[in-house]
DNA sequence: GTCTATAGTGCGATAGAC
DNA sequence: GTCTATCGCACTATAGAC
């Protein structure tokens, strides 16, 4: 299992990856030429976007603002997108990229069924600690905007929850755990693993840290699909 | 323990009361002085409000398209209220206290702690069916306006959560429940109560009703909290 | 008590200079 | 490749007629 330190350095290092694929796929949109200088403004504009939103909102946030952010014109951010609905676009399809390549290379590397399931737990919040901000903003935001960026808000809650689905039915199938809905459940973990960066005002007020709010999560799913005296090894002999 | 169909009535009823409250309440920004003509015209207000940013958010919403859905003139919603800021945060208060006082006399009907919690989980669940609009705007909207509207979301989160910790402690102190953590607990139940509005889309298309979400709610919590032996009584013997 | 008309503001987007 | 200047538009909010 990987730590969260080297969790979080992993992830830096596929972001750049990540905009050199955005820079091809958007290539009609995107005016300039030089890889170089796109990469490196398109990483100041996400960022700026992705802290500007989550104060006041994406709608809330004018292009104006995003030109004192990221210190670049007007005219200049309108060589990188056609307009603020193709900006928060480019932004979810990067995290959703980044998304599925790291859950699936860590859920791969687990050889059990059970540590599968943890591991997607625990990745799952790793990456919405390191990129927080992004899935604030593709959860919160992306609802009242174009009809694709909800298609594609919805299409990563679908294909995150099947994930664990798979794992789960995978289990049962093994007989290794024991649960009729399977459904029910990842929509269980789903809600979980969400409230963490919906409410990170709530869990950093109690200083609560990932590491605790996994362990917790998993004890109580597991406590639901496996029988009590394997789950309690886990998570203390859960007294008092 | 009621049904949802009494429920919905319920909750109806006490609408009209509350708009009332409102009505004294905001009695500054209300410029029209007769209460019937304020609250038949406030509940249009609110539950056009509601829809149009359900439809397309509250920011996005302007005071015209207000005034489209509603049909009164734009003079005539700004009698009112002073601005979309305080529009909103009348919202917000209206739905706060009907969700106390129901919230509050379900449980309080109910004389054993294990039924408390039960009641506590499935009347949320209905409270958020039937005014499952409010719940979406005030969690959804509110946290980009005034910082007032975001320090009534968080109050509203924090005091729905406190019953939770105070239920759970109670259950503790009696030797009823086995938890560690009363606070993971609530976070925890407060999560998946808030999904059921939140990807409401998702349980419809599913034909998820409330009544089973909330059973499964129920089950989940209470394997974590009480013995085995005792929760499988309430969910089948949990085999597929 | 409600309407129409409009003032004043700030936005997204573009054209053309550098 | 980036900037400045500006256009046209939609919005909030108000004033005064009815």
């Amino acid at each position: 299992m990987i730590t969260f330190d080297v969790f979080k350095d992993m992830v830096m290092l596929s972001m750049e990856d990540i905009c050199k694929d955005i820079f091809r796929e958007f290539a009609d949109s995107i005016k300039i030429k030089k890889e170089k200088v796109v990469v490196k403004n398109l990483v100041t504009i996400f960022n700026a976007t992705l802290k500007l939103s989550h104060v006041k909102g994406f709608q809330a946030m004018s292009v104006r603002d995003l030109s004192h952010e990221t210190g670049l014109s007007m005219g200049a951010l309108y060589s990188y997108f056609k307009g603020k609905e193709e900006l928060i676009d480019m932004i979810q399809n990067q995290g959703l990229r980044l998304t599925k390549k790291i859950l699936h290379e860590q859920i791969e590397k687990e050889p059990g069924v059970r540590g599968k399931l943890q591991t997607a737990i625990r990745t799952h919040l790793y990456l919405s600690e390191v990129l927080h901000l992004w899935f604030y903003l593709s959860y919160m935001e992306a609802k009242n905007l174009s009809k694709d960026a909800q298609k594609n808000a919805m299409a990563n809650e679908l294909y995150t929850e099947k994930i664990f689905i798979d794992i789960l039915d995978e289990g049962r199938d093994l007989g290794e755990f024991i649960l009729d809905n399977s459904i029910l459940t990842a929509a269980v973990i789903k809600a979980v693993l969400q409230d963490w960066y919906l409410k990170r005002w709530k869990y950093s007020r109690r200083h609560i840290a990932v590491d605790e709010y996994a362990d917790y999560i998993i004890f109580v799913i597991e406590n639901v699909i496996l029988n009590r005296s394997e789950t309690s090894e886990k998570y203390g002999d859960n007294k008092n």
